[in-house]
DNA sequence: AGTTAATCGAGACGGTACGTCACGTCTTTGC
DNA sequence: GCAAAGACGTGACGTACCGTCTCGATTAACT
């Protein structure tokens, strides 16, 4: 086999095994709440580094921006709270009832996008992923992928039972359930509420069903 | 009715009257030419007043922010490529065929959506909207409602065709043809093409359409 | 007349005309009160331009270094205290009795050396002097050259009036009143005191004075 | 009296019986050699370790400070260049002509001044030996002291040969031959060479001699 | 020879200061 | 009399070293 001699020869690359569990927890904590408090724009990697009780060169030695840090700490807090949410967390429902179901998981998320604990860091990160493609693309498969798969096996399901036409695309499908919601939230463009995302379900339904 | 003088006490409020335009454009040109060369983060109000020929202070006499500047420049930058287009500029093509219709407007609209010289300043705009609630509504009123007026005069002559069922909402109707490529394209989750957007017609047509 | 195009096209060059006289007499306040209280070492950059009230680019837009600022610093407060001296305050005495003068310019010099105003500010740009050759060679040009005139003039006087033997190089001769005391100054090789001045001269014109 | 064991109970004072020759010779080349190769202000504790292939821990368990480090490495070169040079180092030539013998102590001085090896850390040494009175006086002590009373010893015995008045205090009369070598050495006032040192040590024997 | 304890290379850590960049305000100068 | 030019106080950037602090892995002295 050939050599594998390392490939960087211009940073040594920290020893991860070495990494303070400690500082890497202040940090996330440090980071969500001043973006919480005083908003991304003014949340600077200085004040992080203060509030967190820890040394600048320690985030630079394990992120490259302001918005990797941040990113960071949202997925873990995401793991974090779905940890405590017990041992079968995600699964999407299956009564048999597809509008119910989609309904339902649609109005969680409404209740999400409401939390400032969630919305407030998901809207900078999504602010910075609009702008930042390589950035963009980790966001989307880090922290949404995992949701719209599960939005695509409730719809084959659909499919197999014959309540959605065979023909449909599911990745494309699912996109009338989430990005009307979406776009709303991002750009501010019409309210959210239950009887929004309700009357969506209900238009797109109508579409996807057999005649 | 009588004159209606403003009363700002505190800054004396730049006599408009004698405005340079010169300067206008030329901030304007520098503007939309320095985010479409470095990007966003990297255009500073300084280059911009270096570029442009113009001291710093005559951007701030104007302007309140970065973010300011560049939606001017960039619905200036609308305004004249429509001047340009035309008499005829604004009106939603109804041949009587709503779906081949609305699959022509898409089309266009992807084509803009992939021209750099509109992609990279709207991606800015949008992005800074998505944290600045108020720059956002701004955003949405000048730059996109017109557009979505259109649609909503579109779907309603559908309506009143009968090729869309009566009790639909064409305000929440549009955004199945709207909202999955501009999620698409603001979040980088999936590539645009015009057979994407046909899909999305056809899906949607088929929900909002009588049985 | 030819052409005089400027010659440095990588920096600006600050124009000196809008110069914040009230920052400079700030900066070089803060520098000698920093150096005095704290020592060279630690005395930095930010902490002059945290105490003079000013910007840190304001210092490095006028200065190249934390020895820069001292040295102008130094300067300028030898030039305020010499015009507060008076109208004709730098001769050198000429009683005709060489040794009695050169005792006592010597004499005030030990003075000079022991005042802390003065002498923690030369000794850090005494030092920095050492290691730095163009910075050393800017001190001795500003600020030992002038002085060394003086005992030159006087030498040579003394020569006219048959006190020492023509054949001396007053440059030379200079130095042997001057270097043990500035040695013993220096590098703290012996104690300083008016015995000691008063003997150096009765050595060192035993051996200029003709025999 | 009892054993006179010390107390610092703060640190354990590490065990110099372990302590490894290998780490500290390479300490003492890496030092020498960053000094001359970068220069004293950019030569730095972890450049030393990094160089020396060792831990920063292993220099601060045995120096204080850079300098510390330094002033050792350069002790230790000069006893190292000392034993290499022979049995018989260290006197001071007596061959009766007083004049003559100066003349070739001072000509070596000049030699080895201008050699990189010596000058580049003998200057960084005493810069910082004139800022730091505690260093500068070790520096003297192990340094200088032993050069100064091999002029002592040749001086009184000049004067037990009639050459040098009695009265002469020869601790003050070596600063005629070494203090202005070494001002103009140390603060670059004036070119040094042997024609120099030869004409300071005739000005100042004419001083010392009896009439 | 095996045990034990200190030193060793390595480098992450909380910090401080560096020198640069851009901010938004304020002042001077020239057209 | 406005606007170009740009100096100013401010504050964050990302980097370099500081001196301290763990980590195994030697390594040397003492059982």
């Amino acid at each position: 086999m050939a050599a594998q001699k390392s490939t960087q020869p211009a940073k040594p690359a920290p020893d991860s095994t070495r990494r303070s569990e400690k500082s890497r927890r202040a940090i996330y904590d440090a980071a969500l709440a001043l973006v919480v408090e005083v908003g991304y724009p003014k949340t600077t990697v200085e004040g992080i580094a203060a509030r967190a009780g820890v040394g600048k060169q320690t985030i630079y030695r394990w992120w490259s921006s302001k918005a990797d840090v941040l990113m960071e700490a949202f997925l873990d807090l995401g793991e974090q709270s779905m940890r405590e949410a017990g041992p079968v967390p995600y699964v999407f429902p299956d009564t048999g009832d597809l509008a119910a179901d989609v309904k339902g998981v649609l109005r969680a998320t409404v209740d999400q996008l409401r939390d400032p604990r969630f919305e407030v860091p998901s809207r900078a990160l999504a602010a910075e992923g609009v702008v930042n493609e390589q950035l963009g693309r980790e966001l989307v498969a880090k922290l949404m992928q995992p949701s719209l798969d599960l939005y695509i096996g409730r719809l084959r399901a659909a499919q197999d039972a014959g309540q959605v036409r065979p023909e449909i695309d599911p990745r494309i499908a699912l996109e009338f359930f989430i990005s009307p919601l979406a776009q709303r939230w991002l750009q501010h463009t019409g309210p959210i509420s239950y009887e929004y995302t309700d009357t969506l379900v209900d238009y797109a339904l109508h579409g996807l069903a057999p005649r």
